[in-house]
DNA sequence: CGGCGTTCCCAAAGCGCTTTGAGCATCAAG
DNA sequence: CTTGATGCTCAAAGCGCTTTGGGAACGCCG
């Protein structure tokens, strides 16, 4: 069913229908009508592929997913980064494209994704520090947004961020307040823009509490269960070991627990744990008392809001660069308290 | 950039360049490189709306990822999925869309899917029992590839599924040769298809061995972290408390070992713990020897195939219903050994 | 040299829609 | 009765591509 179909179904013309179904003021409202009853008794929607062609627009937003290289590893928040942008898009009547690209050919996804002309926009994922991409889609026209941001100089680009160097900076002086004194960093790859900014964060609270740093205490890789696991027995294994640990996911951060679990140590008295949260869907923090302590942030909403922007945008792109910081929230759960004593140190 | 603008550049008309660049014989070899060197040069990409206005194929696929509105989640496996599919996709220059959906809307979304012909085809995720999808995707002329199946009699669509009854029966079994007798179940939603089968697979097993069924072991929900806790500690408060549990996912797996932690028991000496494993990039199992002794299959090489499958039948629409199961493979891990005797239960 | 394939290229139609510019009633005002 | 405004509708152009149905140029054969 084709609108010259409907047309000679009604015997009106095809430019009356379209206006009756756009919503056009030249089409008396008895007209109108009729032609709406008629397209929903005949199931007819309108060509997508013709009506973008037509009107210039695509009504679909493309979403870059990088995957590493190295250990062909894909961001487990972007399920639900995705559900969120999903949840805008279908209110707005856009489509999602989504181009899973391994990070060296990402410059020439964004090259045909922009001269192909499919999307109306792109949201940009897991920017790293300086990341060239920016450069290269400021030089392309197409509107984007970034989920995250990037330290270059360059600030003049739309991006959704959650302030994650205070996020962990606040962390970090809840478990200083609570006493510990030698604190361990389970952090994202660092090369990752968001990774720099909590290690920064987490540095600036030892600073500025007078604490030393010990590049030993610091740890940095992709963030699977192994990973948190790993790192935690490394860190548990110190001569001197921490008595906190602070840790970049939830995923990550059961693979300390683990750790902890293997050692003999009791989460939450022995060794507190703090973790970034980003509420995914099949990961809760638990229900009334969270599991873990944590800074949270919905990386659902991120999606959600993400998309918003980048439509506001491409319905009005005249405005300069939105920008937008997310405050992760601090929840207190079983897995933190006050460091132990030297004595109860040696007891343990 | 469009094609007349390259054409004029060139000094040919619009059909020797169409041609040159889609690789018709027509075209002088000599024409066709100064073409396609044009091309790159300019940065040129047909536009795809009207490519596929002109062509009538949309070189898109359309993925409908349903979200369960009791739970607000969204499956955890389906970022691997979309990543193996999205290979596939790219190999091919096929584009993604994606519909994150809410279950209550699903069949509007496919019938709108079909009449706006956006895509050429759908992969539907995470069947139902008897799934009313099925019917309804056969009355709309779309091809479609199912990832799971559903069980109501008629069989006569295109699905990749893996042999999940065979799975959970071979790893009953494996559980009951290692002496255990009573075996809990925690497994996914159970009006899902593949978790009706994984308990089929269970039940027979016990069936087959002359083991009677006790329904206070089997346990079913949304597979979250937070749920394999909770069914593994309400499993082990029992008075006559299961040697042995099956899990019908890592995720839940974690949960299930936090319990048992939290018991003060050791998991693989106390209690054996055998997983689904979908092989999930972030939540791998282990390296060598397997964290969890594992039904193991990769549910990104599945998102692969759907997606080869898929394009198979869009490009020879004429064939009967391709139909594919995977066997999952068994791996020996650290979370099984021999039943615990009387002796050593009352010890523990 | 005329005729006939080949080779290479082109003009134009068409995909299904939106949108421009215009036309035809109808009716009120002059 | 004419004029102008208003309300409704339409034919046709155009979005950027592919594809059909030729047609010019060229070489080769008889």
């Amino acid at each position: 069913m084709n609108l010259k179909e409907l047309a000679q179904e009604l015997g009106l013309s095809q430019t009356t229908v379209s206006r009756a179904l756009n919503g056009y003021p030249e089409v008396s409202e008895a007209t109108r009508r009729r032609v709406i009853e008629a397209a929903e008794r005949l199931n007819y929607q309108p060509n997508t592929r013709a009506r973008s062609l037509a009107t210039g627009r695509a009504m679909a937003i493309g979403h870059v997913i990088p995957i590493s290289t190295k250990h062909e590893m894909l961001n487990p928040i972007f399920a639900d980064f995705i559900a969120g942008a999903g949840e805008t898009y279908a209110r707005s009547g856009y489509d999602m494209v989504l181009s899973v690209v391994t990070d060296d050919n990402e410059p020439r996804i964004y090259r045909e994704l922009a001269a192909k002309r499919g999307v109306d926009g792109i949201i940009v994922h897991a920017p790293r520090s300086g990341d060239p991409r920016i450069a290269l889609l400021k030089q392309i026209v197409l509107p984007f947004v970034v989920h995250g941001r990037t330290s270059s100089g360059d600030d003049d680009y739309n991006w959704l961020d959650v302030n994650n160097r205070r996020a962990f900076q606040r962390a970090t002086e809840f478990l200083i307040d609570l006493g510990h004194r030698r604190i361990g960093l389970i952090n994202g790859l660092e090369n990752m823009d968001f990774a720099a900014r909590r290690r920064d964060g987490y540095l600036r609270a030892l600073r500025l509490r007078g604490l030393p740093v010990d590049d030993s205490l610091m740890r940095a890789d992709e963030m699977t269960e192994a990973y948190g696991y790993e790192a935690a027995r490394a860190l548990l294994s110190l001569a001197e070991r921490p008595s906190a640990i602070l840790v970049s996911s939830i995923i990550s951060a059961n693979g300390v627990r683990r750790a902890i679990d293997d050692i003999g140590l009791m989460i939450g008295r022995d060794i507190s744990v703090i973790t970034h949260d980003d509420d995914l869907s099949y990961f809760r923090n638990g229900a009334e008392v969270p599991l873990y302590t944590a800074v949270r942030s919905s990386v659902r909403e991120a999606g959600r809001r993400s998309a918003e922007i980048l439509l506001d945008i491409i319905g009005d792109p005249g405005q300069g660069p939105v920008q937008e910081l997310l405050e992760a929230e601090l929840m207190i759960g079983q897995s933190t308290g006050p460091a132990p004593t030297a004595a109860e140190r040696r007891q343990g």
